[in-house]
DNA sequence: CTATTATATATCAATTCGATATAGTCAAAT
DNA sequence: ATTTGACTATATCGAATTGATATATAATAG
């Protein structure tokens, strides 16, 4: 899926700025299964209204830059339905820069080995908390895709959010039982080098 | 991290190729959490071999087309752990355009996102298989790096390769426990509409 | 008998990232 | 008192990466 139909999706919960869609995917509804950085959300967005499938409304602001508030347009709603529809969804990805050096945890000091692990569930544990749609903790301003027009939680997004904090869970609950084991082993190891 | 980088790392295992370090990726010991296609490979390899990083031996087979073998040179080694020590390593980041299609289950056909869901849970159980460092169903020709010279498993692959396994198990619990009420909620939905 | 899959390298256009520029507000720390 | 960093907001661009394609052959499956 290319950024473009990224970005009908996240208008797909209603208006937004190009600023308000990349937080979509940084913080929001979409934070932990899709990424797009904002050198390819305003290119896209410019590709869409050339296109025709999105408009949008710029408003001047006092002593600020202009916002563009982008809206799909009703042909841009049906080009992603389609899309829907017809897209054979692209192979899951998982990048994860920790793990693979936890891989090599033997040629590093045992100290490095645990601070990546720490950091690891540090930042799990606040995907979590990002995740949850009913979490009232988020800032108040920060558009949510997650809510139907009569405020109600989106059972899609329901699920998928679910799934989100199980898998979040589960790496935590693995991490608190076999942190420890992992350091105890290294440590032996080393013992027996020396 | 760079596809250099991985492809040093790759080779802290031993040699191998470039279409076999594609595989690590693809099938075997990173394949849960990096990804590097061959066109970022080959060129990688081109670069590093310049640098005095690797080196290769052309292997001339019949029949086929020569085989270059890559090695890490000791300046490669060197190279690798100080990035090891000195890295910071980036967010993580999961990429599923299922995740993202699902979100909007309400605006597809209940057979759509049961297909979806389907789909999700057989490429988890796939993974799953394909994690396990001590399955061997494998084709023994396979490079793995998860074994050292002695032929034992390396305690930072088992400690990886577990919590993948853990994140799909999870994963594959909640689809079980979760998708048919996600399924019946959505059928009740459109008869409410209709 | 044909299509697909696997081995193996290589190239390249299109896409996407990541950093930077611009510009102003606001809060907090020095 | 003031500088530093964070937040809102758009835009651009070089560099990295993807994904598709080309080349060549063997083996396996349908």
């Amino acid at each position: 899926m290319d950024v473009r139909t990224l970005c009908l999706g996240a208008l797909m919960g209603g208006e937004a700025t190009g600023y308000e869609i990349r937080k979509m995917f940084e913080d929001g509804t979409f934070s932990h299964f899709q990424i797009a950085s904002l050198g390819s959300i305003y290119p896209a967005l410019t590709k869409l209204t050339q296109d025709g499938l999105v408009t949008f409304v710029e408003h001047e602001q006092e002593n600020r830059p202009d916002k563009k508030i982008y809206q799909l347009t009703s042909e841009g709603r049906r080009t992603f339905l389609r899309t829907l529809l017809q897209t054979r969804p692209a192979e899951d990805r998982y990048r994860s820069d920790i793990l693979f050096m936890l891989t090599f945890a033997e040629e590093m000091p045992i100290e490095l080995t645990e601070a990546l692990i720490d950091e690891f569930a540090a930042r799990h544990e606040l995907m979590s908390q990002q995740i949850d749609p009913e979490n009232t903790d988020k800032p108040a301003h920060q558009k949510s895709n997650a809510r139907d027009e009569n405020g109600e939680l989106r059972p899609g997004c329901c699920f998928v959010a679910g799934l989100g904090q199980a898998m979040c869970n589960a790496t935590l609950k693995f991490i608190r039982e076999n942190k420890q084991g992992l350091l105890d082993e290294l440590k032996a190891r080393k013992a027996n080098k020396s």
